[in-house]
DNA sequence: GGCTTGCTTGGAGTGCACTCCAACGCCATA
DNA sequence: TATGGCGTTGGAGTGCACTCCAAGCAAGCC
């Protein structure tokens, strides 16, 4: 029951309104992964998969009975939107930050929703910085290109 | 002679074709700076300015009878380049590497070229990875921003 | 002359985000 | 039963990009 994959459980959700693309390929039907196949379904290390979850970014992880990691489609969809919020340069602790509104419930939607409100903010920002930044390449490209083919 | 703005100087040219947008706020027909004023000019601190010019990000500052820097705007249109470059998230051994082109001559263009196409390459993709994150956070955020007021 | 302000230097320190290490446990296959 | 492979831990180490420090010099002002 609690490894049918469609319905987000709302027992221990990792997060309300998870993952529509599925960005990591998973085993279908499954909702048990040792360390070694979410470093290859995610990309990151072991070492950070293990630092993630002391600092307090994931989720309580299930374990086996020998202790081992077991993580769960749950967990993966958490990795994958952490695995965004890092690459928009969000700092770690902010991360675990949202990650404690979460786990203290629907209380803090109205905090979660202004956390993420500033976070694409920032993101608006850097994409136009980075438009910016793209203007200067190509016309320091383009002189490059010219001068580098009439000489 | 040396003084007069508009044209690009080959004795020790900083870069060729450089800044027709100008970024920061400068006196017009000056072209001696303290290190505190670039501080003003360009946000970074003095600090990081001596340690660019120590890892030879920066092409060789002028200095004063008295031995203090006296930058000139070809090195503000440089800091200007450099900014941009940092921003895309190029590391500074990369910069460097750039600066050291720049020094050897003309005979690098090519290479100054291919590193900044590579350069443009990152740059798309970080745009492409932040428009999809955007695309993530506005879910969540509608998520967020519906459930909030229903409750 | 004494004080302040602004600058100089090499080298050491900081903060972030990992990244690795040593020592150990469990278990499947030869 | 032993060997290899995968996993565990706390704590220490790494690399990057700054960031700061102490000690000192030069100029301007009272």
């Amino acid at each position: 029951m609690q490894t049918t994959p469609a319905a987000t459980e709302h027992a221990a959700p990792a997060d309300i309104c998870s993952a529509p693309p599925r960005r990591h390929p998973r085993p279908d039907g499954q909702d048990r992964y040792t360390i070694s196949e979410v470093v290859a379904f995610t990309g990151l290390t072991a070492h950070t998969l293990r630092w993630y979850e002391r600092i307090g970014l994931m989720p309580h992880v299930d374990r086996s009975h020998t202790g081992q990691r077991r993580y769960r489609n749950r967990d993966l969809d958490w990795l994958d939107f952490v695995t965004k919020l890092r690459l928009t340069g969000m700092p770690v602790a902010d991360m675990v930050r949202y990650a404690e509104l979460v786990r203290e419930g629907e209380d803090t939607y109205a905090e979660r929703r202004a956390l993420l409100e500033s976070t694409r903010r920032d993101v608006l920002n850097r994409i136009a910085e980075l438009r910016d930044t793209l203007a200067v390449l190509d016309r320091k490209i383009s002189f490059y290109a010219t001068e580098g083919t009439t000489r």
